[in-house]
RNA sequence: GUGGGUGUAGCUCAGUUGGUUAGAGCGCAGGAUUGUGGCUCCUGAGGUCGUGGGUUCAAAUCCCAUCAUCCACCCCA
């Protein structure tokens, strides 16, 4: 086999996609509940929207996007994303002339050209919700008890709730010179990367993991105390909301969002147990996303989850989905007449809506009802020429394998009788 | 992009200091039971040993390259 799916993808096989059909059933029923809709915007965008939404100096945009030409010679990007986009329509629709906030979700899947690893992978996916048009702390509060609840039923435990806020471009600025003039001290001490990132963007030495022990990090200046009135009444209303649900969360000031247009809040929520990429979803704020794209000055907050980080941390956790992969009825046929007449009863017992599976490989009666049990048939008939001379089925019940004769004519009322 | 581990049957893995027809368990197919699943027993099918090159009388085994995969860094979901 000399074709296969290219790096750091993932072929959904059907024990998995009932997995997958399971988690979206689960978000709509949720994120329902919280007046959030489900758009669906293009998988790909004009590359403009990324390097303006996300930035040019971040490592989505830098090295990490799937972007080609199309025959028309336009710049075209797979989603690494997906707030960029909702933005986008939310922008393209005119949708702010609505009753405001807007709340959308989405799922889907996100491109990035990174290596894999455990819980990385270049076609993820993402479930993600973005409220548009309030900047009330409220909503960023709601946005987290939404993530929360949405895996509380999904029955995981130990997840952490990490908060931050990274301020407004004003107290970022101070904050960003307020952090030199500390690591000023310590720069010989610091590893190469954070000697760039001195120059760069010194938010990153906070969680870089390479100087996470060194003694001086403590004490760092947090971000968080470092607000302007405006932004720290705004961090402290959140927490006000989150100790309102009683939903527990840590301050994290090393808790730095990656890409530029994060404003305010930010937050994470980690399960420690997933290995380097212990991330199940992560948002904020971003107040300043629509003027990047449009001028506009439009709030926004959400958060972008991972699907498949949220598997593997079912998967460890040991939690089974409640998913039914039983099959109504097995058709089990002797001879070739009977083989036609239950090719019949098949359809019409498809039509009449159950879940019914026959042989299509020849094979014998202990092969066929071995592969009933496969499919975790509840019933089986066997229909041979005995049957079929008397004008009745044999019925058996595959849990208890009690067997009983029903007549051809009522063979769909009987079996739709038995099932519900 | 960087570093390390691993590639043998559909799956999980054995395979001695290089030595002749490459094994096991599970799964799959058939039979024991002339028309009855799960348990048991028997039989069978299934492998260019990731790929290419090299060393050697001889390579799954040693060397080189390459690809894939896993893990970690960077960064993020």
């Amino acid at each position: 086999m000399k074709i296969r799916a290219p790096r750091g993808t993932n072929d959904l096989l059907p024990q998995d996609t009932a997995k997958w059909q399971y988690l979206e059933d689960k978000m709509r029923e949720v994120f329902t509940c919280y007046n959030y809709q489900e758009i669906r915007t293009p998988i790909f965008e004009v590359t403009d929207l990324f390097r303006r939404g996300i930035g040019e100096a971040t490592d989505i945009v830098e090295k990490e996007m799937y972007t080609f030409s199309d025959k028309g010679d336009r710049s075209i990007t797979l989603r690494p994303e997906g707030t960029a986009s909702v933005m986008r329509s939310f922008l393209e629709n005119k949708t702010y002339g609505q009753a405001q906030p807007t709340k959308y979700f989405y799922a889907g899947p996100m491109f990035r050209y990174e290596r894999p690893q455990a819980g990385r992978y270049r076609q993820f996916h993402q479930i993600g919700v973005e409220a548009l048009g309030a900047d009330n702390p409220a909503i960023d509060a709601e946005i987290i008890a939404l993530g929360i609840q949405f895996l509380t039923e999904l029955e995981l435990e130990e997840l952490e709730v990490h908060l931050n806020s990274v301020g407004c471009p004003e107290c970022r600025k101070n904050y960003r010179e307020k952090l030199r003039d500390y690591f000023k001290q310590y720069l010989g001490e610091l590893c190469s990367d954070c000697q760039d990132r001195y120059e760069r963007n010194p938010l990153r030495i906070l969680d870089c993991k390479a100087d996470r022990r060194q003694e001086f990090m403590e004490d760092a200046p947090k971000i968080y105390e470092e607000l302007c009135t405006e932004c720290d009444q705004h961090f402290n209303q959140v927490q006000q909301y989150l100790d309102l649900l009683e939903i527990d969360y840590m301050l994290d000031a090393r808790l730095v969002r990656g890409l530029d247009y994060y404003t305010k809040t930010a937050f994470e929520v980690i399960y420690k147990g997933l290995g380097a990429q212990d991330t199940i979803f992560g948002g904020g704020r971003y107040d300043g996303l629509a003027q990047e794209i449009d001028g506009r000055d439009i709030p926004g907050i959400g958060f972008a989850m991972g699907v498949e980080r949220i598997l593997l941390t079912l998967k460890e956790q040991g939690i089974e989905l409640p998913i039914d992969q039983s099959m109504d009825l097995f058709i089990t046929t002797i001879g070739e007449e009977a083989e036609q007449a239950a090719f019949k009863y098949l359809y019409s017992l498809r039509q009449a809506g159950l879940k019914v599976e026959m042989d299509y490989l020849g094979r014998s009666v202990k092969g066929q009802m071995k592969c009933a049990d496969r499919n975790n048939a509840n019933y089986s008939i066997i229909l041979g020429g005995d049957e079929l001379n008397k004008g009745v089925a044999t019925i058996r019940n595959m849990k208890s394998g009690e067997q009983v004769e029903i007549k051809l004519d009522n063979l769909v009322q009987e079996m739709k009788k038995r099932i519900e």
